[in-house]
DNA sequence: CACGCACTTCCG
DNA sequence: GGAAGTGCGTGC
């Protein structure tokens, strides 16, 4: 059992290139603290750089040579180490989406749990000649730092400038500077300390008494807490309170072992503040009751399984998922629940901690470094389980998975596009079938590739036709804009949807008006050449927001990077005064909206108004509470908020969306407009829903209305088998960047030829169709240029291998950086 | 022939 | 990514 050896992989942000196993030799006194899964400093590189690293395994003996191998430098607290489980995940992730091992940890242990280490100079020990210097930049810095002990890169390059690092290195060659390395352990966690006595009770008393050989005790403050401890254990403030001891006088007692503590780490708990929901009971339907217990059937198994639950909006899908959750825990096993980032409120959540109390952790990209942090160690010691979150919520390191759902499934915000590119329903699949678990995708609108995976057999299909309590679908009106237009109205807002919405703020109630897109086509262009005011960072028209209340009173923004401009008084093309506004976005539509209904009070959101979290979950809640008539906004007005007085649902630009030149722009439209459609009138209120849109006969639309899912996926299906799109194919989008045009250009054709060669020879087998290289649909961003190759394949062990080579030799630091993505969640 | 600098190689 | 190794041009 004595394992000499470990094999490991640099985690700290390096090439993928060098993202390979290097053997290190364990030193006798790590031995039992080295083992798969810990974290580990090591030496690196020729300068023996200490880095990050993490043990992918240990061994009784190494191939390379002895006198190569160099010994670990330190073992990382416990607290970081990865499962058996999650080690395994790293892998999968590395061969899945050609991440580094780095990129796959970052993605599983929150940055404040992560050590850092910090590198400082220092003088060499023993004596310098520093007159031997002579009087240059590196006798200055030499002095600076004998003069500070102990100085950081970063307060050398703050005073010396950028090159100082030069100067550094020849003082390390002469001997003169040495280099150190501090290791960080990240954001403290938060403790509370509980005091108690350290000598027995009868050495107290004769204390307190001040008996002869017992501990002496020489203030009153000291005697006053001996007594308060014994009568048991007391956390700090409690005693600090009773007592009138500070700190100091504590620590003294502690040090002199008459008292003693324990630290026991609290939860910062975001959602504490939550309005308390009552726990409902949930009495389910036939329909759900079968699919209930099919899923009952399939976790008790044992064995890994999927399964989808496609269910008509208003079909109650929440209360077969937190019944099943009930069964789940119950047998002892954690449970995995992920939900969009905007359907993550005070509302949904609410339903489960009502339910399971502090079991329950949540995870959402808005926590703190150190909220994040506690609901991982909350988790991680088994403190949780049942965990609500987002994405990246699918890593969670729960104790005994026995379930992971993805609610609404098709959403494309289950797709990370940076690294890991990984889609949080693969990694989910990959988790439930290792650890025996039950994966249940969750949705009205599935995602093709998943309702064809259920139609196959792979997932078992689990159906809800009816919607909950009987309510009745709403009325779907089409309001053809075309005759609109012709008839000479061209606001946003058609007569019928205004007629329907003035009849139902009057009626007291609640209306909910989608616009597809923020600030769509709104942007400022010039009468006399046509152009569009661009960005001049990005090559994309700026958008025109106004500032509160003033229309006119507005500034241009950039969607791509953020920029910020007044608008310009004159063409920067060819400097014609005439420029004019285009389009409309949400704000332009709430000032038509209040022209029309001016006590009617509206609430705008999209991402301008609710850059916090805080601020969405607030609007959220007034709406609900019926302390506004009108919700106007984009995408986050269609999710699964339950609103009960909401009775007349509009869409504004319902096409808008089928025209991105994206294979799954049907798919989003259908999507879109189904959940949006049954957001009208639940329970007793009948609901109306009035559909803007050029294209009336439009099949997507039309199906979408009559809320048919099976329809659309049988047009959808075929028409993707047809065109080679997924699930028939896979797509691997190669994206080159550079702020250099030229760089740019000829990286593309390099990129290219080594593709072309590697596809002629040793990967002459692997079938692909090739596009590109061109430039991307938006070619500028963030003042660096972007060009890209589409590839169409079918991904496995020889795909990935030739675009794994391609990732090896296309990863320099002074050449367009390489990014590969496969089946991007848009094109 | 010494030094500077672009380019390549390899890291255990 | 970074440091050392390689090879070539320039300079007194």
């Amino acid at each position: 059992m004595a394992y000499e050896y470990a094999k490991v992989c640099l985690t700290d942000d390096i090439p993928y290139p060098l993202d390979r196993e290097f053997d290190y030799y364990i030193p006798a006194q790590m031995r039992s603290g080295v083992t798969r899964g810990a974290f580990v400093t090591v030496p690196f590189g020729r300068g023996n750089r200490r880095r990050l690293a993490l043990v992918i395994d240990v061994c009784e003996s190494s191939d390379t040579p002895a006198d190569k191998i160099k010994p670990i430098d330190s073992l990382c607290p416990e607290s970081m180490r990865l499962g058996e489980e999650l080690l395994g995940l790293c892998r999968y992730l590395k061969e899945q989406t050609l991440c580094t091992i780095g990129d796959a940890v970052h993605a599983m242990i929150p940055a404040a749990a992560m050590s850092r280490l910090a590198e400082y100079y220092l003088p060499a020990t023993g004596e310098h000649d520093v007159a031997a210097l002579g009087k240059g930049r590196e006798r200055d810095v030499l002095e600076y730092i004998i003069d500070h002990g102990k100085v950081s890169e970063a307060s050398l390059t703050a005073k010396f400038g950028p090159r100082v690092y030069d100067s550094v290195k020849k003082l390390m060659h002469g001997g003169y500077v040495e280099r150190g390395i501090d290791i960080k352990e990240g954001v403290r966690e938060v403790f509370r300390e509980h005091y108690s006595l350290d000598i027995d009770a009868d050495t107290a008393r004769a204390a307190l008494e001040k008996q002869k050989g017992a501990p002496a005790l020489r203030s009153e403050t000291q005697r006053q807490v001996v007594e308060q401890l014994l009568g048991g254990e007391c956390d700090i403030e409690a005693l600090m309170q009773a007592t009138g001891a500070n700190r100091q006088q504590l620590r003294t007692l502690l040090d002199r072992k008459i008292i003693k503590v324990r630290r026991e780490s609290v939860y910062r708990q975001p959602y504490s503040t939550v309005e308390q929901s009552e726990r409902r009971e949930y009495i389910l339907n036939d329909e759900q009751r079968a699919a209930y217990e099919k899923l009952c059937e399939l976790s008790r198994s044992g064995e890994g399984a999927a399964a989808l639950l496609h269910g008509v909006t208003g079909s109650g899908k929440t209360c077969v998922m937190v019944k099943l959750i009930d069964e789940v825990i119950a047998s002892g096993r954690s449970v995995i629940l992920l939900l969009p980032e905007i359907a993550l409120t005070p509302q949904s959540v609410a339903i489960f901690c009502a339910r399971y109390g502090d079991r329950v952790a949540v995870i959402h990209s808005s926590l703190s470094a150190g909220e994040r942090l506690d609901a991982y160690n909350k988790i991680r010691r088994g403190d949780a389980d049942v965990v609500v979150g987002t994405r990246s919520a699918v890593f969670s390191p729960v104790r005994n998975l026995g379930l992971i759902i993805i609610d609404e499934e098709q959403e494309h915000t289950y797709k990370s596009d940076s690294d890991p590119k990984y889609h949080a329903r693969d990694v989910a699949r990959y988790r439930c079938a290792h650890e025996r678990a039950l994966l249940l995708l969750c949705s009205a609108t599935p995602s093709v590739e998943s309702y064809q995976k259920a139609i196959e057999g792979k997932y078992t299909l689990l159906k809800l036709k009816k919607r909950y309590g009987g309510a009745p679908l709403p009325s779907v009106r089409l309001a053809d804009m075309r005759e609109e237009a012709q008839a000479g109205n061209v606001d946003p807002l058609g007569s019928l949807l205004a007629e329907e919405l003035k009849n139902t703020v009057g009626e007291g109630r609640q209306a909910v008006l989608f616009l597809n897109r923020r600030g769509y086509n709104n942007f400022v262009s010039c009468r006399i050449c046509g152009a569009a005011i661009k960005c001049p960072r990005c090559s994309v028209a700026m958008h025109y927001h106004a500032k509160s209340g003033n229309y006119d009173d507005g500034v241009l923004v950039c969607h791509w990077c953020g920029h910020r401009q007044k608008q310009p008084e004159a063409c920067p093309e060819c400097g014609s005064p005439h420029l004019v506004r285009m389009g409309f976005g949400t704000q332009r539509l709430e000032r038509d909206i209040s022209d029309l209904l001016p006590d009617a009070k509206v609430l705008r959101m999209d991402a301008d108004t609710t850059g916090e979290k805080q601020a969405y979950d607030k609007m959220l809640g007034e709406f609900r509470r019926h302390e506004a008539d009108i919700l106007l906004g984009t995408q986050m007005v269609t999710k699964g908020h339950d609103f009960p007085d909401v009775s007349l649902v509009g869409v504004l630009l319902a096409d808008a969306s089928l025209y991105l030149d994206d294979y799954r722009a049907n798919e989003r439209t259908f999507a879109m407009l189904t959940q949006v459609v049954g957001r009208a009138g639940r329970r007793d209120i009948p609901g109306a829903a009035v559909i803007q849109t050029n294209n009336p006969d439009n099949d997507v639309i039309r199906l979408a209305c009559e809320q048919d899912y099976e329809s659309f996926f049988e047009n959808e299906i075929r028409l993707r088998r047809l065109l080679v799109f997924p699930p028939f194919c896979d797509i691997a989008l190669l994206t080159l960047t550079s702020s250099d045009e030229k760089e740019l250009m000829m990286g593309s054709s390099r990129l290219a030829q080594s593709l072309a060669d590697l596809l002629a020879t040793k990967y002459s087998d692997v079938p692909t169709v090739v596009f590109g290289p061109m430039e991307a649909p938006v070619y500028r961003v963030d003042g660096k240029y972007r060009v890209r190759m589409v590839i169409k394949c079918r991904l496995n062990k020889r795909s990935r291998a030739l675009f794994s080579e391609l990732l090896m030799t296309h990863t320099d630091s002074h050449l367009p950086t390489l990014s590969i993505d496969f089946n991007p969640s848009g094109l």
